[in-house]
DNA sequence: CTGTTAGCGCCTTCAT
DNA sequence: ATGAAGGCGCTAACAG
């Protein structure tokens, strides 16, 4: 049984609010500053969070809810943000819904059943219907990633589009016609808009778009890794390939590799998202470098904000640009 | 603000302590059943958590303390220990302290701070002294990985010893004799482990130990990378090379594919942790798999079981094999 | 600067 | 099967 005010009472003769006070960041004499000091280091005193939640409201704790844990862009958004977080004296309750939305929907239930201050989200669900209990609960939410159809709250998004024609841009400047684009599957949310993005940019760089270099594939090292195969093995095989993230990319250059296909000689490449394996691999990775830090710092300030004052203005929304990091994975074409 | 009883008491007549069975499984009469789930859908109440944490002293919350979200390992364990203790009603406050024993220590005095009911860790500091912290609260911990120098405790342990072993024996089995590993740093307990295992393995082998086939390296893609190039640049490169972790491996094959070695024609390679990895590299990689899925069910299950009964017989210490996984990346030598 | 008092929302004897 | 009353540990007026 740990110890209470009521016992550093009884060792100080303070009353209860004195305590209150000091622990609260109140005038206090100092003189009893340090009976109370003494009585806590004695007493090995720590507050209690529950007593202290039933008062405040608060429990410095926030949701953050994902698709998948297994995703390196997830995790790395998630440690950036538990960072930040705990700086603050904030703890996160992570859960992941394993990119289903009924997980999705009782997963953001059971964050609100555990009294989370807010939730940072990177939504699954097209609709997100659940969004709205939060509402009701007054507990606010942020999004990274994507917005919400039908519910208006502060987010950071990344401009997928035009980070996919980023990097069509650089093939088409470097002469590439036949470009393949190696993406996730449609109902995910950043994987559909690269794919757009893609589409658009072939239009305005005026260049052809053939069906079968536009592969849709699992976002998983096995996928990128089944995907290029599959690219290879067309009669006509694309000259340029984008890798919509991570694993993908991944999953590709280990293909490639194998395949004893060089790059950029034979086929031109650009990855996504991590810059160590833009690093690592040879010839260095020309790459959209996604800024996770950044969304992660946007993602907490967010939530930190509308937590600090209560009626903040209305939406925000932090849209960030993906960079293109130069290698030499991408062959100039002659003309 | 949100319901409580006291609305549901308005709009049912019924006395608290009623509700209050209600909602904890007592007897209550069918017909104030109803009542009170009416009371319950029109005044959207939820149960405040704080104030029955108050009496209840429990949060329905673990904590879960690591060295580094980014790590697959330490990730993907994660993931199912969440998946696990959800169904249980458990959420998990997650906290990574960078490799820093500094942030270890506060980290779980942080997670003491968020009234967790047990926690769960994979230990960084070797002395793992913040561990007493828990036990003055009363707060049940359970070690994944290492067991505690100073502190006794419920663990589950993989034997990373045997684990190369096992590896190494692959190798010697085959007829090789220059035998590298390509390990993390010593710091960490399970590649320390794994490289005594592995120097133990070439002794009972009658192998001869070649320093610089030891390779020590940060456990990243990188550090994988450049491990295997310093291994490639030896006036006498090895023929067979265990690499210490997923990371790790994943460096090497990227490295062992840029430089146009062939597996296992000209080095024969055994990786680890990751089966995915293995399917997907042609061809197929031998590899050290470590029973990740059973790591977190036992730890959760550990966990659960201290939880549920307040006094459980001593320390209960799990100690899993890993398995060796054949694939086509280790040669036969003629000899 | 300190003490008194009345809750926060729920649970738990103890009666009825 | 239900109700009344007190308390879990802390905070927040309000006096002094």
């Amino acid at each position: 049984m740990s110890s209470t005010y009521k016992d550093i009472q009884r060792m100080t003769g303070l009353s209860l609010s004195t305590i209150s006070k000091y622990f609260n960041g109140g005038n206090v004499k100092d003189e009893n500053r340090r009976a109370i000091d003494r009585a806590v280091e004695k007493l090995d005193f720590h507050m209690n969070g529950f007593a202290r939640g039933l008062k405040s409201r608060r429990s410095k704790t926030i949701g953050v809810l994902i698709p998948e844990l297994n995703s390196t862009f997830n995790t790395s958004i998630i440690a950036d943000i538990e960072d930040i977080l705990r700086m603050h004296g904030y703890g996160i309750i992570v859960c992941d819904c394993h990119l289903n939305e009924q997980m999705e929907k009782e997963a953001f239930e059971f964050l609100l059943s555990k009294m989370v201050d807010g939730i940072i989200t990177i939504p699954f669900d097209k609709t997100s219907e659940h969004l709205q209990l939060a509402k009701m609960r007054n507990v606010p939410v942020v999004l990274i990633d994507r917005l919400a159809a039908g519910y208006k709250t502060d987010a950071v998004i990344v401009d997928n589009a035009g980070a996919a024609e980023m990097a069509v841009k650089e093939f088409a400047d470097n002469g590439h016609k036949n470009i393949a684009i190696l993406c996730g599957p449609n109902r995910i949310y950043t994987m559909e808009a690269r794919m757009n993005g893609f589409k658009e940019a072939l239009l305005k760089n005026h260049l052809e778009m053939h069906d079968e270099y536009l592969v849709s594939t699992e976002m998983t090292i096995s996928g990128g890794y089944e995907g290029t195969n599959r690219l290879l093995a067309l009669k006509k095989p694309p000259t340029a390939l984008l890798c919509a993230n991570y694993e993908i990319t991944l999953g590709a250059i280990i293909a490639l590799n194998e395949s004893g296909i060089r790059i950029p000689a034979e086929i031109s490449v650009i990855g996504f998202d991590n810059l160590t394996l833009s690093r690592v691999v040879k010839p260095r990775l020309t790459i959209v470098v996604q800024p996770m830090r950044e969304i992660a710092e946007n993602a907490a300030k967010l939530m930190l904000d509308r937590l600090g004052s209560e009626s903040l203005p209305g939406i925000r929304i932090v849209e960030l640009n993906a960079n293109l990091v130069r290698g030499e994975s991408v062959l100039k074409l002659k003309d």
